[in-house]
DNA sequence: TTTACAAGTGACCAGGTGGTCATTGACCAT
DNA sequence: ATGGTCAATGACCACCTGGTCACTTGTAAA
């Protein structure tokens, strides 16, 4: 949690610090994470970073709050476009979250790194605070949605679908860290096509 | 890759050595694992350590290939017991490799930690050498069943297989992090029933 | 202009890291 | 007993970390 004095700073400085940590966490993960280069790259002091924040802990925490609080409200915010059918909403949303990890790179590494962690005493923080909130955010978008003509337990066939675009989202994902030129354009598309002809084959089968 | 040295000397103290390491690299991870933890573990000086392997690098590449054929060899040998019924067969691999995981937990935490290390030179050189080897495990094993009467692609229908284990497998593995009592055999008392309804649900509906 | 006070600073600290190398000492052939 | 070989050693190196604090600087009131 940051101090006082760094909510007085002008909003420029605050947002040229969380920018420098926030590229600085995303590419190196917290423990290897520098708060020297923070304040370089800031162009702040050392000294001064250590005023506005008590410890790296702080700082880094305060960071992941944000980036997490705007993934979840990017997610929420699209929930009146989505479609009421099942499968053509699953579609729509996961669309809409790749999306959203294309287009924050940063943003997304460091979450999932945050959720990657080991070991580490920070880790359970993390997961004590955001471990339910992360889940049930897809749930929550599906809840409204009518499965009683699916065959199959209703809570199962959601996680089944889940662990499918997480398969798939990986897939994706996984690709971009091994491949030295990819297209993002090109990896959606493909990403789009697998989405329909998967989330196709689990319609027919479950209905 | 060690040096001549490193096999000259007796097997207990490889072992010894590879215990250590195995210990320090689980726990903590590559980069914040430590030779001088390792060399003082050992019993050993740092010198030693670093005439037995050149670099750090060379030391944890060496651990984590044994750990990865150590787990390879365990699936693989388990394929002669696996019922030829698909769902039957995925239901018994997935117990055989969770039990694994259970009973390796330093092995197979290394192993996780190996793939989902993110950024640095050495996860690039992991990907290359072992990317391809741990997917096609899974899709060696059941290359052998017959799925010509199950609606749907093959690979499609193995992939949303596989996820499913993959959820079903985080599902335990991510509450062995967050709770701090949990029983072993009741954790995996929960993942084998579980297991048998998503088949269940997954057999029913593609057959 | 002087004073008072808060904000900003970077040299500094203790504690780590991976890696090196001059020295040691155990062993063995002569 | 002597000389030679070579594995083992740990003090040492340069470099990095998160965090501190005596100091400088800027500002505004008196």
């Amino acid at each position: 949690m940051p101090t006082n004095l760094f909510f007085e700073i002008d909003d420029q400085k605050q947002k040229m610090i969380l920018d420098a940590s926030l590229t600085e966490f995303s590419s190196r993960g917290y423990t290897a994470g520098s708060t020297n280069q923070i304040a370089l790259a800031t162009g702040i002091s050392k000294g001064s970073l250590f005023t506005y924040f008590n410890t790296k802990e702080d700082l880094y925490m305060y960071l992941l709050d944000g980036v997490i609080r705007e993934f979840l409200s990017a997610m929420s915010d699209f929930e009146a476009e989505l479609p009421e059918e099942l499968f053509q909403r699953v579609i729509k949303y996961a669309e809409h979250e790749l999306a959203w990890h294309l287009d924050h790179p940063r943003e997304s590494m460091l979450i999932v790194q945050a959720f990657s962690m080991n070991g580490s005493e920070i880790r359970k923080k993390i997961e004590a605070k955001y471990g339910a909130e992360e889940q049930d955010i897809y749930y929550s978008l599906m809840e409204c949605v009518d499965m009683t003509h699916l065959k199959g337990d209703r809570q199962v066939i959601l996680n089944i679908i889940k662990w499918t675009l997480n398969g798939l989202q990986d897939s994706v994902t996984g690709r971009m860290t091994v491949e030295k030129d990819f297209v993002i354009k090109d990896l959606f598309e493909e990403y789009q096509s697998n989405l329909i002809l998967y989330m196709d084959t689990l319609k027919a089968a479950l209905t």
